[in-house]
DNA sequence: GCCGATCTTGACGAATCCTTAACGCCTCCC
DNA sequence: GGGAGGCGTTAAGGATTCGTCAAGATCGGC
């Protein structure tokens, strides 16, 4: 999780890459307009801790720029209380305004603020591809030589601790324990039913099946 | 565009929608916890104007009983200065917040901040076309053979979810607490009814739907 | 205060899914 | 070689869920 600390002030730079880094974040940082967008063209950036009382350039120019190509969230620290100052600062694209001296908690609060909202939308990638089937966790789409696969929801719930678990095996009572409830953690004729119904429906070849796989006396497993 | 505004001071919500409506937003009033939470279930909010100061419940409280089934933008407004409490409302949900007295044209920016962020990642899924019907998201008009059809606010909700998110399985409990609120996640009936009306406005056979299917025992989705 | 539109609620066959049992195959071990 | 246990397969019943309809409740506008 890399974070862009821009001031031209090198003192607090280094306290904030200090804190920041405490906390479980990677830091880089830059001291000026040009180097800051050249620092966050460079590299994936979560999100970027802007000064406005920059050398080389207004303040509002840098958010401009990066605004041009990228909606990395931007807070923005300034030594100016004036509400003009803030309204363009965010008009400009900026997303918190912080006046100095400010409280280093609320600084990370605010972060983490910032960072809840941008990763959520972040729809894990979820796409699974075999020689005879893909599947899709997040819109839960299966398909097949081109076709939809139906599935029921207890061969669903199945079907997805396999997926995400690749190459792991999971034991019967992990998976009966999961999709049943512990109370049934010794119904291994249920998996026998379901996984011979889940291979009718993926696999090429049901009678030997290559990508769910049993383990004889431990549990199944799947295989990309 | 709905803005909800939660205070438990009439001056403050009277002249803070009087300032929102002659921006052209449109707002809902709430004076204390409760019906914040239930106004806030009845409809769509944008934003949430939030005072920590309510009669009847801890402020973060509210923040924690939206975040449990909502994402809407909270904007805090407080009268306390104090670095923990701002730390601990961000940390609870929310995403900005401000302390009394504060400048209105500031409030305004912060807004404007939250709404850019929280629509823009809205893709311009504005018009979607199908075999038998045409919906422009923007315009909210539906087309079905050159005829315009009328929709109702609840169909209206369900369509935009399930249309928005093309081939994705949305769940039961997913459009319930989107649509009705969290209260509602174990009325399946009335989605029953819902789908039925909108199948028998826009496909051609609503008995055997090609666009609105059915996942049994889990939800529905919407199929271009 | 009335009327139309919309939302809620209940009930009913129909479709779907889950459970259960039976049978045959295989491997492993005695 | 034979038996036991685990596994795959199939099919039928019972339970759950779904689609549909209609009537009562609620809301909003005139």
């Amino acid at each position: 999780m890399n974070i862009l600390v821009v001031d031209d002030d090198p003192h607090i730079v280094r306290a904030l890459a200090i804190t920041l880094k405490g906390q479980g974040y990677t830091v880089v940082t830059a001291t000026d307009g040009e180097s800051a967008l050249r620092a966050a063209a460079q590299r994936p950036i979560a999100v970027m801790i802007l000064d406005l009382g920059l050398p080389d350039m207004e303040g509002n120019a840098v958010i401009t720029a990066v605004r041009e190509w990228s909606a990395v969230p931007i807070l923005v620290l300034s030594a100016r209380h004036g509400s003009n100052d803030k309204v363009e600062a965010l008009d400009a694209g900026a997303d918190d305004y912080i006046t100095k001296p400010f409280g280093l908690e609320e600084l990370l609060a605010r972060l983490r603020a910032l960072l809840r909202r941008s990763t959520e939308p972040m729809e894990e990638v979820t796409k699974v591809e075999t020689s005879s089937f893909t599947v899709d966790l997040g819109k839960r789409q299966i398909t097949k030589e081109g076709q939809d696969v139906r599935m029921t929801p207890t061969e669903w719930n199945i079907l997805d601790i396999l997926i995400r678990n690749p190459d792991k095996l999971i034991t019967q009572q992990q998976l009966l324990t999961e999709v049943w409830g512990p109370a049934y953690a010794k119904e291994a004729n249920y998996l026998r039913v379901y996984m011979a119904q889940l291979r009718r429906k993926l696999e090429k070849e049901p009678g030997s099946p290559r990508h769910l796989i049993t383990e004889p006396g431990m549990g199944y497993r799947f295989v990309p």
